[in-house]
DNA sequence: CTGAAAGCGCTAACAT
DNA sequence: ATGTTAGCGCTTTCAG
């Protein structure tokens, strides 16, 4: 059997209080009694149970991260994954273990009041792709701490932190002004591409600030595959007057739309300029290699951590935001002048 | 104060214990006090709590997966989440719990340790990225619950389970040749990348079985890369007598091996019949889609959750094996004769 | 079929 | 600075 906090007390001539305290770092113990624990439990080969400790503390010092995987997800949602990890690392620096657990939106609502009622960890951190009416309206009644990834599209009482797209499109647009490019056109997906809308958004309200029209034609919406992203920059080719650069709403369209490109011998970044957003999984492979606007998901998920940490500890904590900033990283599909400018956001 | 299981017992007019054997759905409990039981937590709103139940059963019902994570994983190494998701699945039917730690392979050791030591969870998953001799020695020498994901490259007491990367070259090699190409290479990784190096065995052994020879300079390895299957590829070209298929060690080769062949208007599959393997990134997105032998990650995340969940239960048990086979899907990259046989394995 | 009682190993309030 | 004591909430033997 393994040694307790009784084994060492008795060894050390002392109480188990005492050891308790030591190991707690607590400063009312004197020099000396600190040895004396230490060098028992050295001897005892002692480790505190976790599993006691958590119940007498009342706290498991985790938190359970709530999203819905299944087949494939590694590859169809990278960005779950690095979040994932950044989170892990935020939570791994406060000495928190981070779980994890799929679910459908459906059983989220049951099982993120289950992990509370439960005493299953301190905390959850909720992938917007479950959250519901329902498991909002929980969350704030049972007072559930949490934060939810994603920017719910519904009113609601949650806590959530999400990327600010429209900022990214922003940036992506202004960024072309400055390299000269004079008329813009924005391939995206469809209305219900909330991200696409958003960075189009961006994108529109840049132009709109610049008194840059924007004919009809040039803001495509199609799927978020490669094939659509074709159609579509076959489409803005077809009009009369051509835009002299490209908004690709995600990679998979700025694939099709760089072949697009070539097929029809135009030549980037000369005669038309590309830009898309997201560095995975095309932007640095594609020849020329893509200018994009960034977004840091790992940080997402470590500020993630951040925030849920803080909400544990003081659960009165209200946070609506977006607080991952997008970067511009430039490369060589918007190189119009010779020499490019150096615009940092 | 939520109600604990002595409210419950007192509001059903009896003991704890049987509370307790009420919740645990013991047989010697009569019909009646189970309804008053269920009755008087249904009006409590009673719901056990974990850290109690796992401090007085001694288990917690988890276990975690120790991996080395850090920026970009989500995107560098998707295999590694699939395999994640998968296990999640597993455990999760069982009712355990999923923890993840991310590590370097020096942590590891101490970590590991610790998390048996200190009754973190009842059973470790190991991703082979952080194993080393050392741990091996000590998973060894403590008798600790689990399973190594990826076979050791050492000799080694692990219990690990892996791929059959080496039966994945066996049966792209084997599905060309019924395809009727007659002359095929392998353009790979370097000697360190051990994937690679397994399929092309699986490959050699193939040719070698019926007796078709394969030039040196046929056998290419270079990084895995889209530029180096490119270079690759029209090293390959370069050759007087040429090949008639190419195995590709991954899909960044694949990607580079069809762009040379595009760009030297040599036609798959009529020309140059062309197989990869995984699914993952670009086989469904190249043109012509890619055949490919695959490997469903994701089944052996869930066959090791089974595996460790039987360690946990029987630490007797002992298991080094390849458990999830390859599977071959065919698509228009090796269509050489009219009517592709339909061979399946 | 049920209940009393003895833990599980650690923490924390309160004395001293 | 240290020890005493009383739990934390559930499980599990064992006696009835």
């Amino acid at each position: 059997m393994a040694a307790t906090i009784k084994d060492v007390a008795k060894l050390a001539g002392t109480s188990a209080a005492t050891v308790s305290k030591v190991m707690n770092g607590s400063y009312s113990i004197s020099r000396e009694t600190v040895e004396r624990v230490e060098q028992a439990m050295k001897e005892l080969n002692y480790h505190p149970n976790m599993r006691a400790r958590n119940f007498a503390r009342q706290s498991g010092r985790n938190v359970i991260f709530v999203t819905s995987l299944g087949k494939d997800a590694g590859f169809l949602n990278p960005h779950m994954f690095e979040i994932m990890s950044g989170l892990e690392a935020a939570l791994s620096e406060k000495e928190y273990a981070l779980g994890i657990k799929s679910l459908s939106a459906k059983e989220a609502c049951t099982y993120v009041k289950h992990v509370i009622d439960t005493k299953l960890a301190d905390g959850l951190v909720i992938h917007a792709s479950v959250i519901s009416r329902e498991l909002d309206e929980m969350v704030e009644e049972y007072k559930i701490p949490h934060i939810v990834i994603g920017m719910p599209d519904f009113p609601n009482h949650f806590c959530w932190i999400d990327i600010d797209n429209c900022l990214a499109g922003e940036m992506a647009a202004k960024y072309l002004l400055e390299c000269g490019y004079q008329s813009l056109a924005f391939i995206g997906g469809r209305e219900e591409d909330k991200i696409s809308m958003h960075r189009l958004n961006g994108v529109l309200s840049v132009l709109n600030e610049h008194d840059v029209l924007i004919p009809k034609a040039y803001v495509q919406q199609g799927d978020s595959v490669c094939d659509s992203g074709y159609a579509m920059m076959k489409e803005v080719l077809l009009q009369k007057e051509q835009p002299d650069a490209i908004i690709c709403a995600n990679n998979y369209i700025a694939y099709g739309c760089v072949n697009a490109l070539h097929d029809n011998n135009i030549e980037i970044p000369k005669q038309m300029g590309v830009i898309t957003f997201d560095e995975y999984p095309f932007s640095r492979i594609l020849k020329p290699m893509l200018s994009v606007v960034n977004i840091d998901v790992y940080d997402m998920g470590f500020q993630t951590g951040k925030y849920i940490l803080m909400k544990i500890k003081k659960p009165n904590l209200h946070v609506q935001s977006y607080i991952t900033l997008p970067s511009l990283i430039v490369r060589d599909s918007t190189k119009r002048k010779e020499e490019p400018p150096l615009y940092l956001y």
